[in-house]
DNA sequence: CGCTTATATAGTCAACCACTAATATTGTTG
DNA sequence: CAACAATATTAGTGGTTGACTATATAAGCG
């Protein structure tokens, strides 16, 4: 494979992980905020087994992170750029602002 | 649905338009350059009819514009924040500056 | 008008992805 | 160790999507 299409790709994976509105869901939890599994679970109302499948589709991308705490695991979100780009889209996109579903703030 | 995963659907869906390497090197075409299709496809080298239903997905999400110039349809990208996030992501994703693949310098 | 070039659309196939259900793993506690 | 709680993994399935071929529309030109 071409050099500049390695490139491409790259990009279009990372942005493949925010493709998905589960894992922006997700992410929305994680922002600023440390939780287990357990906790997102509840908050997002998925099964526990499609949650960790997505949070661990996050952290092999490098975009949580985790670590373990007794029985549980807790993640938090670690890309630095994350919330960057998230609030670039949410101003091209919806129709109010994204920074308030994510606690983003402005 | 609810309102707020609406807003998690649009902005996926944002997201998934940029999810794709092929319409990432359309666009890196289109970036500040104005250029009809089948000069896309030949900088490309797919199929005219891969381009132009790519082309068309953005200019229905409106991240390119058109306008017909004799027997061509000029595209370019309008999208004000389409630079700003592959930036952003080139720095998180690429080992070597995306800008340079994007003409978008740093 | 036909003829050529440029672009768009329709149909098909294969690959991929998210979800579910079931099971495995890891840690805690008695 | 046994029983339980929390998390991870795996196989199977349905829906989505990207690429191709073939065809259709649109514009310029003789």
């Amino acid at each position: 494979m071409d050099e500049a299409e390695q490139v491409f790709a790259q990009v279009a994976s990372y942005f493949g992980l925010l493709a998905d509105p589960t894992r922006l869901r997700i992410l929305s939890c994680l922002c600023g905020e440390e939780r287990p599994v357990h906790d997102v679970v509840e908050r997002i109302g998925l099964t526990q087994a499609n949650i960790s499948r997505h949070l661990n589709i996050l952290y092999r991308a490098g975009v949580v992170d985790r670590r373990r705490d007794g029985s549980s695991v807790l993640y938090k979100v670690v890309d630095p750029n994350f919330v960057d780009i998230c609030r670039t889209v949410s101003i091209t996109v919806a129709s109010r602002d994204l920074g308030d579903e994510l606690g983003i703030g402005k």
